[in-house]
RNA sequence: GGCCCGUUGGUGAAGCGGUCGAACACACAUGCCUUUCACGCAUGCAUACAUGGGUUCAAAUCCCGUACGGGUCACCA
């Protein structure tokens, strides 16, 4: 059978990083295979729709060279693939199930059941619905419905023995029927659960391989129940570990790096965020970090994925990122950072703009830092730390230094990187002192901090006038 | 609280009973390179196997208990 898995996101407008990792895993689990992959929207709950969250997903996934395989914008021959638009199809199985006697419908309202969760609560025990409804005789049952009452249908879970799942990363887990409830199947407007429209969907999709979070680990004994109620095979099931954050707890929407489209406006490359998600509780077998997506599909093992969360580490990001941005092409990179650059250049060349991207190539970790880093370039002012100007308080020699480059730069005729990288030569010779109390002093007299590009290229861009003005 | 899962250095992690006196990478430090900083390269650092028992000739690796962390117990997904 081919390999099949699905990417089944809630069409929220969000894609969260945990969740991204997640379809990077179902894609390369299938592809790995040559199978395919496939985008499922679930809906299920009205209240939670947005708006254009369909095409954002395909945007976010294009972005990461995640090709779809079938989705709802690209039909295949298992569609519908929204499952508000498959409504029919659970109806049809719940109801099914209820003719097998293995689901019921339950008349109990909403507010019947806030009594009974707060009952339970007042003497301190679990809830759990006690069934009730499945005691109804056929004739109550009838009535009820005639008589217009709302019901939603649920799952009739055995009261002993235990089941087993099976999980590729977690092994066998095994749970006692009786701690399992009677899940709702079909919500009284008509809607499926999650739980439900994932069992029928999966099936009817042929769905090979279920990857998603641990989260729902605990959950999966009752879908094996159902798998087995309508005699189907179950798939395969590997369930991944958590992202956590920095500080160790659940990745959150709050944290505003935890989406991917906000380190995508940060000038983070996807094919590196990529790169990094797919190391988050997933280890290859060589050492080797750095991969193509076609590297991945080949190397990709999902009997290599850890048991154990792990954590979203910015850090390593950046680290990934810059080696991304230093592999681009000098044309990529500038189409790439460019948009980021926010300071008027509007009395600027284009080549003067482009070597000033060009020069901070192997220094910039992620697109907006340029802005960062470029501003002794357009400010007027430079502020110098107070350990700096110590250092230029330092030694006597440093003033001499000082004037002596000064001298050197005001009787340039031409301005041109070149002549500029004479200018240190001369002022070497004529002081004769070298190393880092030759340039030092004037990398931050001119730019007020002891690190950046090549000094010639720096005194260039920034340009005669303003050098000499910073040099007093 | 019941049930489920996890716990290797600051971080991501390898490890599947002996070769572990625990890889690799990020971060950090130092050195080389560059007549400076960064990049790159090299080296080093770090009292890392939560804890207590057990099995074994041998345990980070297997078993049990404890602690800590997380997940789950919705007409949410």
């Amino acid at each position: 059978m081919k390999t099949r898995t699905r990417f089944a996101p809630s069409p929220t407008g969000f894609m969260h990083i945990g969740n991204l990792r997640t379809a990077i895993f179902e894609y390369l689990v299938a592809k790995h295979d040559g199978g395919d992959f496939i985008l499922r929207v679930e809906d299920t709950d009205q209240n939670r729709k947005v708006e254009g969250a369909i095409d954002f997903i395909y945007d976010t996934l294009k972005l990461c060279n995640i090709e779809i395989n079938e989705g709802p914008n690209n039909e295949g021959e298992f569609g519908p693939y929204i499952q508000s638009e498959r409504l029919d199809l659970y109806k049809h199985y719940a109801e099914e199930l209820v003719k097998m006697g293995k689901a019921y419908y339950c008349f109990c309202t909403e507010e019947t059941l806030e009594e009974m969760r707060a009952l339970a609560d007042k003497y301190k025990r679990p809830f759990m619905y006690d069934g009730r409804c499945s005691r109804l005789t056929e004739e109550e049952i009838d009535e009820k419905i005639k008589s217009g009452e709302k019901y939603v249908i649920r799952q009739k879970m055995p009261k002993t023995g235990f089941s087993i799942v099976h999980d590729v990363v977690y092994g066998d887990v095994k749970v006692e029927n009786k701690v399992l409830e009677d899940q709702i199947l079909l919500k009284s407007d008509g809607y499926p659960t999650y739980n439900f429209a994932n069992v029928i969907d999966d099936h009817l999709m042929n769905i090979t391989h279920v990857i998603r979070g641990n989260e729902y680990l605990s959950q999966t004994p009752k879908y094996n129940l159902l798998y087995e109620a309508f005699g189907w095979d179950a798939p395969t099931y590997i369930h991944v570990p958590m992202v956590l954050g920095e500080d160790g707890n659940k990745l959150s929407k709050r944290n505003g790096d935890a989406s991917f489209m906000d380190l995508y406006n940060e000038g983070y490359l996807p094919d590196a965020v990529v790169n990094y998600l797919v190391l988050l509780g997933w280890s290859p077998e060589t050492n080797q970090e750095v991969y193509t997506m076609d590297e991945l599909v080949k190397a990709f093992d999902a009997n290599r994925i850890s048991k154990s969360p792990s954590s979203y580490d910015i850090k390593k990001l950046r680290w990934f990122n810059a080696k991304y941005i230093k592999n681009l092409s000098d044309e990529d990179y500038l189409k790439f950072v460019r948009p980021f650059l926010k300071y008027d250049v509007s009395d600027k060349s284009e080549e003067w703009v482009n070597k000033l991207l060009l020069i901070y190539k192997d220094h910039l970790s992620y697109g907006n830092e340029i802005n960062e880093l470029v501003g002794i370039f357009f400010n007027d002012e430079i502020n110098i730390s107070k350990d700096n100007q110590e250092f230029l308080n330092s030694d006597e020699n440093i003033p001499v230094v000082i004037n002596a480059y000064k001298e050197e730069i005001s009787n340039l005729t031409d301005w041109n990187v070149e002549v500029i990288a004479e200018v240190i030569n001369k002022v070497k010779e004529k002081t004769g002192i070298k190393g880092k109390l030759l340039y030092m002093p004037i990398r931050i007299k001119i730019s007020g901090v002891e690190h950046g590009p090549e000094l010639p290229d720096e005194i260039y861009l920034i340009g005669k006038e303003k050098v000499i003005d910073r040099l007093k």
